[in-house]
DNA sequence: TCGAGGGCGGCAAGCGTTTGCCAGATTTTG
DNA sequence: CAAAATCTGGCAAACGCTTGCCGCCCTCGA
């Protein structure tokens, strides 16, 4: 390559070069390490050196190359913030929580959507990881392994999902579906169904497990159907086969599949919760004016974003000790359920 | 700077190396030049050597770091997106076609969240500014002149928002509105008002606009209320201001304003569409199943982040000639728009 | 008055890639 | 069969910034 014109004619139409920290330089008259310094290392220069170079630096309209800051640094001020989709509600509380958190932090949020497919989620992790200094997985559909492997690389914090060796925010995933199995059974059912999500998804599982358990020892009936896409797409067969079953209650993986779920028992003629009761997870948008509105449980997912964020920016070195966090979720009791009451037909 | 042991002793705790182009040039006996271009220009070198090659950095697992590849080529792969309000449904679709769009170009997405305010929204460009190879700014606020400032540093298109050169995509803003306040006067109605949001708002002026010619052409009213915050929390307010008004139909700023609003009527007695009926815009999640659903001007949002992020990718160098870009939109008649009725009491 | 120490700025070596240019080897062409 | 063209691989200079170390100069204390 040959030695490049530091002041090369901007072409017609083409796009001003910035100044770099060393026109800086050369315009206060100082070394480059001093300009750097400057910005970074306050109490290192002169406070009237600084004035002088900070004021020269504003009238170039000089602005620190963040890509150059991080090669030599090794810091990019980036969290890379993975979702398995960001067309799902659910998690739009999350990257908002995450967000502010970040950009309070002086960090910035790489986006990264997986569309559900691990393999996806594979290929994204490994395009982001390296521009990041550190990686935020929600509901992460990879294997235990893999997200180990990767949190050895770099910090890395899961957001509902748990792993050994990996660090985890949760929102509860026992109280949640305990209460809401108590809910039920205090209205009088004694036969629920609980409408799956995917297979891989571990907060499912944990859902399951508790709704299963809880049943179990109340006496009354679970049995779960699915798995169904977790959208409202999946509302209708979701519903279709639970309207298959005895039971006068369904609980449906997250809030999408029970609004979709809700709208076709609608449509077929049975009405909520007169006939049958629904509740969801999440507590989406929408989960409060839908009809009827939705019992759900709610977790704090933006502070859960909050929260991995914060452990990221403030103290990424604990990721390697992997602690894991819960917080607290509860049961929001709205219109979709009710008494039980004997099935129809 | 002493020279680096290039194998660190990485120390208890610490997270190992990655393998460097170096390393993969050392293991496989070749320049780091030749691994570089086995990666990126195929036909540059022999298929033997690059087959070789690949499989050593395999071997190592040696992923190029994006971040050294940009300092010195200029190119980022990464494309910024900042919208005003993360939590507004309305741009969800928009992040979702930018976002399958990116990583399908193998690009990625740097998120910023501008919280309404057009000095975060300047400081959030100025710091992803130099880590993108170009900017996508939904539903700016900020002036015209800071945009075109933008626009001649890097390129930028923005979406829903149009600036003398500056490159754009908006959904329609002049059939649509004019659909809306047509199809509310074949129902009859004579007199309406427009729930306005944001001052700043550049496609709310536009729809104002449209609206009251359009009106003043079909010989009925048409008044502005507001300005209210665009989102189901200034529902009440706006609800309520309509309800002052002889209006029989209103038009909110977006569905966020009218899902508010029409909780608000239901809540004052007030029926929808009998007492009143209600239009949004953008048909955002939740517009189908809101009680009662709602008619709504519906806009690609998907396909306007798709067409953006398309332009920045594969043809950056017209954003100087800025072209402008128009979506089609039309009107999504639901259920909370019928035929008028004299306003009771 | 002189040596010690602190403050402050500069030097230069990188960080991990990309890429213009060069040169030897090999192939094609006339 | 020589000359020209094409392949391939290597060299080394950047990209823009950070940072360890060095050394000058000024201030203090004894």
């Amino acid at each position: 390559m040959t030695v490049r014109e530091p002041t090369e004619p901007t072409g017609v139409g083409s796009r001003p070069r910035p100044a770099t920290l060393t026109d800086v330089a050369r315009v206060a008259g100082v070394a480059p390490s001093t300009v750097s310094r400057a910005f970074t290392r306050p109490g290192r220069v002169n406070a009237a050196t600084r004035e002088h170079v900070l004021r020269m630096a504003a009238e170039l309209g000089y602005r620190p190359n963040p890509v150059a800051r991080a090669l030599e640094s090794g810091r990019t001020s980036t969290l890379g913030l993975v979702v398995s989709d960001i067309t799902n509600p659910h998690f739009f509380a999350l990257v908002r929580g995450a967000e502010r958190q970040a950009s309070t932090a002086g960090f910035t949020l790489l986006l990264g959507d997986t569309q559900q497919s691990p393999q996806t989620e594979r290929t994204v992790v490994d395009r982001i990881h390296a521009s990041v200094d550190g990686l935020i997985l929600a509901a992460s559909r990879l294997p235990p392994a893999e997200l180990r492997a990767y949190a050895a690389t770099k910090p890395l914090v899961l957001i509902n999902r748990q792993a050994q060796d990996v660090t985890s925010v949760v929102t509860d995933h026992v109280d949640g579906p305990r209460q809401i199995v108590e809910h039920l059974h205090s209205l009088g059912h004694r036969a629920l169904v609980f409408l799956s999500g995917p297979r891989e998804s571990w907060s499912g599982a944990q859902r399951w497990a508790v709704i299963r358990d809880t049943a179990k020892s109340l006496g009354i009936a679970a049995t779960r159907l699915g798995p169904f896409p977790p959208s409202m797409a999946g509302g209708p067969a979701a519903a279709d086969a639970a309207i298959g079953t005895p039971a006068t209650a369904v609980i449906a993986h997250n809030d999408l599949l029970a609004i979709g779920a809700l709208r076709r028992f609608s449509d077929r003629g049975f009405t909520v919760p007169g006939d049958i009761s629904v509740v969801g997870f999440d507590d989406i948008f929408g989960a409060d004016f839908c009809a009827p509105p939705l019992t759900t449980l709610t977790g704090p997912l933006d502070e859960a974003g909050r929260k991995a964020v914060e452990i990221l920016v403030t103290q990424p070195e604990v990721t390697v000790r992997a602690p894991r966090f819960s917080l607290p979720s509860h049961l929001k009791i709205r219109e979709s359920t009710g008494p039980a009451r004997p099935r129809r037909s």
